[in-house]
DNA sequence: CAATCGTGGCG
DNA sequence: TCGCCAAGATT
């Protein structure tokens, strides 16, 4: 595992680092996220914020703003938390401790591994889901992926193979193994240097390992939303009580599950946005996103706002931003959309 | 424990 | 077009 890992490493931006601040960040990134979605924000986000001391510092608004396209926006919100505590509560320093590290927020027994590890190497075990398929497939291990009895029989066994000498390199390499040539599909089993014991190629049949947990089904979704505009200024809620996207700002508009119509949309936003007056109501492309189980159909309208705004207390806040600053706002790629098929953004 | 959270890419 | 999946943590 070990020489393999050694000759076929990727040169990954986190692997330039010893920083366990560094390392920290990639793991959060990482988390169910593919490594090509990760790297160019990996390298936006620690060129703002190289160390704990800048992040500790910095709002959360500006933090989203950084994590805004990467989804799973509550990783962001955990990590800030996280470095703030270990900033105000121990001077700065990274626990190296396995439960102290999974005391931290956003940093649970998979990242907590793989910080101590990597950043410390401390031979501490880790169970990610490249782990869950390499190691179920070379010894043949039956049950789900999510299983908490396979997970368990996997994180027994991590701990007994991982390298006391060079834990880091021999978690990575695992990781690694999985990601390049264990694959979900398609393994490439001649490439491999497990092949000779796995189980599951044995069998003829690796892709068989591990077995897929039935997936809940997916739900069609309606949503109105309005680009609501003026003068050269654009109308954006902060989502705070609401299921998806806490703390990004994001566009006016309500989830239904009927067909979508433009009066529906304006009786939900003059009651939504007492005050305002609407109208130049113009029908916008309709854009389609993904949410876990979700496929969300947006309806959007392009329309012009008078009239003086009323606070509303299900936002905590609604402001209207010029159309200049919609590039670095803190949106979820889910209303970007809407206001690329406008044309009210690049 | 089981459901949930975002997004992009692939076949 | 659509299902499936990816360096998990939280509630």
């Amino acid at each position: 595992m070990l020489n393999w890992y050694e000759k076929n490493k990727r040169d990954l931006p986190w692997r330039h680092h010893s920083d366990p601040y560094a390392i920290w960040v990639s793991e959060i990134m990482l988390q169910q996220t593919q490594v090509a979605t990760v790297i160019p924000y990996y390298l936006r986000f620690l060129e703002r914020f190289p160390n704990m001391a800048s992040l500790a510092k910095a709002k959360e608004s500006e933090v989203l703003q950084y994590w805004s396209g990467l989804g799973y926006y509550r990783r962001a919100r955990l990590l800030h938390r996280g470095v703030q505590k270990v900033w105000q509560e121990n001077a700065g320093i990274l626990p190296q401790e396995i439960e102290s590290l999974k005391g931290l927020p956003g940093i649970g027994p998979y990242t907590a591994g793989a910080i101590a590890s990597i950043a410390f190497g401390q031979a501490a075990p880790l169970v990610d889901g490249n782990v869950v398929r390499v190691l179920s497939r070379y010894f043949g291990l039956k049950g789900h992926a999510k299983s908490p009895e396979l997970l368990r029989t996997l994180w027994e066994i991590a701990a007994i193979l991982v390298s006391p000498s060079r834990p880091g390199d021999f978690n990575q390499g695992l990781m690694e193994l999985g990601a390049t040539v264990c694959r979900t599909r398609l393994p490439a089993c001649e490439r491999c240097p497990l092949a000779k014991g796995c189980v599951a190629l044995n069998s003829q049949d690796p892709e068989a390992f591990p077995e897929t947990p039935p997936l809940p089904k997916t739900l069609k979704l309606t949503r109105l939303a309005a680009v609501a505009q003026r003068g050269e200024t654009i109308l954006l809620v902060q989502a705070q009580h609401q299921r998806w996207f806490q703390g990004l700002w994001g566009l006016p508009g309500e989830f239904l599950d009927r067909e979508a119509d433009d009066e529906g949309l304006l009786s939900h936003l003059s009651q939504a946005y007492p005050g305002l007056k609407f109208s130049r109501m113009v029908a916008l492309p309709a854009t389609r996103h993904a949410i876990t189980h979700h496929r969300i159909t947006t309806q959007a309208w392009s329309l012009q706002v008078s009239g003086k705004l009323t606070p509303n207390p299900s936002f905590k806040k609604m402001r209207f931003f010029p159309k200049g600053a919609l590039p670095s706002l803190a949106l979820p790629n889910f209303d970007r959309k809407v206001l690329q098929a406008g044309g009210f953004c690049p």
